[in-house]
DNA sequence: TTATTTAGTTAGTGCATACTAACCGCAAGG
DNA sequence: CCTTGCGGTTAGTATGCACTAACTAAATAA
């Protein structure tokens, strides 16, 4: 946003896209779009008020809509996102670009906490939506490789840029998944940290093995089994489990 | 600075002092303040400004001086400084506090793009400077653990609250150093980027063994023996080179 | 001693980002 | 068909942090 942090910054390194920096507030509208993109949600100005709303601490509030629409209004200016007669809100060719680079350091950030710090899986949304703002190219390149090139962050979704290929066969959530039979586990929700502690303790965490053992719609109660043993998981919660056929 | 960043922000983690949240402008000051004591020179709006000067790429500018005045008064405003009549900048303890924070964020952020992440040395200062500002206490205790709990920075400043002790003997810069004697390199410059890789290449780095050749003052050349070898060095660039008896 | 240089402040502005309060347009319900 | 409510915008304002231009006070030089 022509802020003075877009002075001084030449960055020509190798590796990966232009990285233009842009403040911190634009960085995360556009993360917040391209992830309402992902989840196939109607990019709106309250949705984004929605998913704003969960980045948590230290990020900065801006969640009310009269800001949202402001500082839509600057990045359409920047040529970051256009607003369509719907009120939707589209990224545009150049936005999308940098969105996909904050999407990438956001996941790479989460892995490199997770993988190389040991932080608590729990913990590592947060942690990683401060550091994706602190992410050179330089440093990025290091980190991938630090990592293995990973594909997909601690959560299972996919790095862009990353190479990932999705995994073969249907992909549904775990309340539309069939009794008795084995399922692997694909994506978790990554920012609700009081249930991801739970599901770190049951193993239901991506590419584990995971079998429902019951289900009993009536009750809004789902039972699975998990490495760790049997528990029961509530249908709204089930649905924001992505599960894949196990091998 | 009572910005919005400073709501929504409870850690009261174990491990480390209170981490309060200020913005990165009045984090860098702190930063900044902190490092001109610890160089023994006078904390003044134009010490500052140029110090400031020396934060690289990303940070933003701020370095002229009605902007220090002003950011100085907020500063004070909140707490985090006095200003003295003799236009001398101090620290309250509050600030001093804040201030060993962000050097202690700084100085483990360089440690660990450099021992974690492999990235090259001359580039672990102006990284840093973008962590520093994304590091919550979770994360530094992690990255403290990651590293052996670490007692300096990779170019030889002690880190705060490491319980660093400071080596045994005297200590002093190369330009005062006596010929053929044997000297364990103590701290190297950490902001000028050129001179850095150069001393990478000849292994002027601390805890490495350095011993002066030749020194003709009169010519303004010291010529240094390392265990790459031999190579001359201006007397400036010495000054800025801290020694200490080798072992 | 007076003139100049140096260091710092004050004044006046601009922009990004936030907020509250008031307004608008459309979908749904009566 | 009118009314209500929801989603969104507009208006007006505040604060942080940056700048330039103009002033001042202390130190230095002439």
């Amino acid at each position: 946003m022509t802020n003075p942090r877009s002075d001084s910054q030449g960055s020509s390194e190798p590796g990966l896209a232009g990285h233009e920096r842009l403040s911190q507030v634009a960085e995360n509208y556009l993360l917040s779009l391209y992830i309402l993109g992902e989840e196939g949600l109607r990019a709106t100005s309250g949705q984004l008020a929605e998913y704003i709303r969960t980045i948590p601490a230290g990020e900065g509030l801006g969640t009310t809509l009269p800001s949202i629409t402001g500082m839509l209004r600057r990045m359409a200016r920047e040529g970051l996102v256009e607003l369509t007669p719907t009120k939707e809100v589209k990224l545009t060719p150049r936005g999308t670009i940098l969105a996909e680079d904050m999407v990438r350091r956001h996941r790479l950030a989460e892995r490199m906490v997770v993988d190389l710090l040991g932080l608590e899986l729990h913990k590592a949304h947060e942690e990683a939506h401060r550091l994706e703002h602190a992410i050179s190219p330089d440093l990025e390149v290091k980190i991938i490789e630090a990592l293995g090139n990973p594909t997909t962050c601690p959560f299972g979704r996919p790095i862009p840029g990353s190479g990932y290929v999705p995994p073969p066969g249907p992909r549904l959530t775990l309340d539309q998944a069939e009794t008795g039979v084995d399922y692997s586990v694909d994506r978790v929700p990554e920012e609700d940290t009081e249930l991801l502690r739970f599901m770190v303790d049951l193993s239901i965490l991506p590419d584990r093995k995971i079998t429902i053992v019951d289900a009993s719609r009536h009750r809004g109660v789902i039972t699975v089994r998990t490495e760790t043993g049997e528990d029961a998981l509530g249908y709204g919660v089930a649905a924001r489990i992505w599960v894949r056929p196990w091998v």
